[in-house]
DNA sequence: GGAGTTCTTGACCGTGCGGTCCACCATAAG
DNA sequence: CTTATGGTGGACCGCACGGTCAAGAACTCC
């Protein structure tokens, strides 16, 4: 009936963002936009919106990306106190390259004030991770491997906290052994050692 | 033999740090600079330079600020163990009115990919609060209220870790009582009980 | 009071921004 | 092939931005 798309939304969406992931909402313009999807004004504009829009939706795919990452991440380990272990050491890591640690951390502090939709997003995008860990760690507890006295939630979020903190203290540049010590520091005092090796 | 200052550096400083901190660097124009400060663009640009510099300098005076009431709060209580535990309980309390988070962090998260002096300063800071922690900590030790076996640097990483993922978490807007309860978590297990109640 | 010096005010500038629009193009249906 | 439909690219717009500058005001010293 008409022309059809020439690009993926998927690819233009994952392109943007990492633009906005490496230079934040408001350092980055159209014209990077453009440079990073290979699109002109107009296909961006009448397939996304302005640049708030497809801002959100850049952010959106990001969390769900993360969610189901999470997701895998939780569930693949055999035990899931290993699994809450690497939760706290993935920081690290870095698989995306360079520092530039969550995207969903960084859009908070930059627009959190201002944005509503923005910090709402937020809430509800900690809430699920909260679940999510907090899923594991009774699967923990039913292993044997947590005192199954404690509250799954209450102890999912001071995980979800120290795990925040790490990101934000590698974003910082602190070097990687110092980074891995304190995970490992972490990691010891608020999982216990397993009650029993298998 | 000239004309003197009609303003205080200090108290404009304050004014513009703190429209830096509600809005963040980029969101901030120039026309909110003299509005908050009271001062026409010249002045502004004669005392202070462009408008990084001047932002550079409402950080620096932040972050002195930040050191010295932690300075205060780590060395006010009598035992070094409850200023500890009261490190991480601070997040909640908000003091500054609104969650707008910590302006170091908010800065790093926005600017850390794109300005290397801002994330050297970051850097910086951390190290600095790291090793006030980690005095306080050894007083803890000294005062026989934490194991001396431990690294007080180590562990001061790791309450700084905790600290700001709780400050972030607060940002997010997780309510007060689940804050709450997660900074005594956190407090419960990275801090052990007293081992003498006096 | 005059001279010299610094501070202040606000008009002004060039630039790059986000956003709009339209002429052109590729495709599918008839 | 024709026509209708939606996609594409880029010219274009108004605006607000960061930054400059010059003229006047306020002060001190002689």
């Amino acid at each position: 009936m008409a022309r059809p798309r020439t690009f993926d939304e998927k690819q233009v969406l994952t392109a943007v963002r990492d633009q906005f992931w490496d230079a934040g909402y408001a350092a980055t313009s159209l014209e990077d936009l453009m440079r990073v999807s290979g699109l002109g004004k107009g296909s961006l504009y009448a397939a996304f919106g302005d640049k708030r829009q497809l801002f959100l939706r850049a952010l959106r795919s990001y969390t769900d990306d993360s969610h189901d990452a999470l997701r895998k991440a939780l569930s693949e380990p055999p035990r899931a106190l290993d699994a809450l272990r690497l939760l706290l050491e993935a920081p690290i890591d870095d698989p995306t390259g360079t520092r530039r640690g969550c995207l969903m951390a960084n859009s908070t502090c930059e627009l959190g004030n201002a944005d509503p939709e923005v910090l709402a997003h937020a809430h509800r995008t900690y809430e699920t991770s909260t679940a999510l860990i907090g899923d594991c760690v009774a699967r923990a507890q039913h292993e044997g491997d947590l005192p199954s006295s404690a509250d799954p939630i209450a102890l999912a979020r001071a995980l979800l906290a120290a795990q925040q903190g790490l990101v934000f203290m590698s974003r910082t540049g602190l070097d990687t052994a110092t980074l891995t010590a304190t995970a490992q520091s972490l990691a010891a005092q608020l999982l216990p050692d397993r009650t029993d090796a298998r």
